[in-house]
DNA sequence: GTAAACTATGAAGTATACTTTATAGCAAGA
DNA sequence: TCTTGCTATAAAGTATACTTCATAGTTTAC
């Protein structure tokens, strides 16, 4: 597959792929050269960089996901505990998001226009 | 309450308070200058800035905040709109964070040294 | 009253994640 | 064949969110 149907179907520009790629997150096993000079990505790529983007849209780093793929080349408890960690990180995210959802939640059901301010009399997990 | 006990309380460094204000989302109604220019918050300041700490975790921008803030100024249908674009889009970032905690897990139960690459056998929600 | 600590501002610097530009080789259709 | 379009690289540019620096006024503790 070359870069312009990958681009297309998990609809990202072509220079971020070839940015990931530059950065280390698209490897080998997903990507070769034809003679030509070309890349060719295998049909996993896609499911890959799904992952890759949901992981970015939550807030990890291109270097937490570097770190996640290195995971092959560690011990099983040293792998598990950076997974708990990254666990651990997402949980906290989602009581965020839930935090935030409902200060909005409450700015809707609140006069705003005249009395409360954003977030103003909300409480937030600390 | 002086900046460097607000930047105490909420833990957040006394530049990235400043920042904010400069940025447009500390606004007078959580600060006042004394007689010696010295910035002088309500205590109310830190319900919000933790408000504020939520969003950012969860990628919003402070474009996103200043939008939120601005509320005030325009119409109920308008606020409702916005309101509910945002909890959208919160709920969209919740899928992905489920989405990324599962890919994670699946990594634990997996042999990850020997077969599995990062996210390669997960499904994802395009 | 003076040194250490805190406050202020504006401007420049940094990190992350991309995007754009400049230049050039390769390919597919009329 | 020639033009349009896709591919390539390296380097510079951009946006966002801060941080650091340089300089200077203010306050507090001894």
């Amino acid at each position: 597959m070359k870069i312009s149907e990958v681009a297309k179907r998990i609809d990202l520009p072509i220079s971020t792929i070839r940015y990931y790629e530059k950065m280390g997150i698209i490897t080998e096993e997903y990507l070769l050269r034809e003679q030509n000079n070309y890349r060719n990505y295998t049909s996993d790529i896609i499911d890959y960089l799904q992952v890759v983007k949901n992981c970015l849209a939550v807030g990890f780093t291109i270097s937490d996901i570097k770190s996640m793929i290195s995971l092959k080349g560690i011990s099983k408890e040293e792998q598990a505990r950076i997974i708990k960690e990254k666990i651990a990180e997402i949980e906290a995210a989602q009581l965020n998001l839930e935090n935030a959802k409902q200060t909005l939640y409450g700015l809707l059901q609140t006069d705003i226009t005249c009395e409360s301010g954003f977030g103003k009399h909300d409480r937030t997990v600390s």
